[in-house]
DNA sequence: CACTACTAGGTTGCGTACAATATAACAGAA
DNA sequence: TTCTGTTATATTGTACGCAACCTAGTAGTG
């Protein structure tokens, strides 16, 4: 393979890395205010857009496996914002519902997306939308692409 | 701001966090055998281009603050691959240098970009490559725009 | 019913990330 | 030189993120 493609991928990923944590340091003091972390925010937005959902769901939804949704819920539920109770029908399963506490705070959240945008925005709003809708596009090909290998990985270990 | 815009910026974010955690796992196995993780891994990418540097140079070079390079570097040298001893000049500053261990890892670790790359590249390599390209661009104006919104925030609490 | 396999969540251990704080060393002013 | 402020790094505490393992409940088989 090409050096310049090495370089590029290599790049590629160091900068992820990076704008990942730029990310989530914009986000920590608007979160701070409501007592959440940015896991915990989009946790909170999956259950104020369905109200309730499994475990399992919010794993899936967020990419997130148990051993990280299993203590993050716990802590949302001291915080007071949710609730936790296993399915009569099946005890296996654990359902995740919003408190009243919980679903006032969504109307404390809803400044948070124009904050953000407003750090990713700069003058050329149009101009600057249309990139970002390329880059939306381009990070889910690149999402999908290696999950995709990852799943190729994970069956030639069975087999 | 236009609702669209709103939606996109937190989708963008969805997906870089969700992209960068996609990224790690695809590092994962490779770096697994080599005894490193991501940034244990970029940290000695530093130390094999620069034989050497201070705490504070690869904390700027990683955007890590030393409250994880520090625990990072105890855990490198622990592995064999770095050695860290504080300047006569000033006693202040740590001067992390490789082992002889750490730089025959090099060798060993030449083969993780074609890996990942080849993970992040499908079939039309021209055309991906520049889709990369764009994308590495946008993801530098991004990061650029995030770091100046970030310390317009911070000297406006200091004032 | 007894046995086996599977599934949904939880727990443990390790390594980041980062805010807040601590500490020692340096640098400049009085 | 002493005091003061600053700098470089380390430490502490909290919260991910995930691999590996554990457990209880369910389902299918004979």
């Amino acid at each position: 393979m090409a050096h310049e493609q090495l370089t590029l991928s290599f790049q590629l990923c160091f900068r992820v890395y990076a704008l990942e944590r730029e990310l989530m340091a914009a986000y920590r003091p608007l979160l701070d205010q409501l007592g959440l972390t940015y896991p915990q925010y989009i946790t909170m937005l999956y259950l104020w857009e369905h109200e309730k959902g499994t475990v399992g769901e919010l794993c899936s939804a967020l990419s997130l496996d148990t051993g990280t949704m299993s203590p993050l819920l716990k802590r949302l539920e001291a915080s007071g914002f949710i609730t936790r109770r296993r399915l009569p029908s099946d005890e296996r399963t654990v359902e995740v519902s919003l408190t009243k506490k919980g679903r006032e705070l969504e109307g404390q959240a809803l400044s948070v997306p124009e904050h953000i945008a407003s750090c990713l925005l700069t003058s050329d709003k149009d101009e600057q939308g249309r990139r970002y809708h390329e880059l939306k596009l381009i990070l889910d090909q690149a999402l999908e692409q290696l999950r995709t290998s990852r799943k190729e990985r994970e069956s030639a270990l069975v087999n």
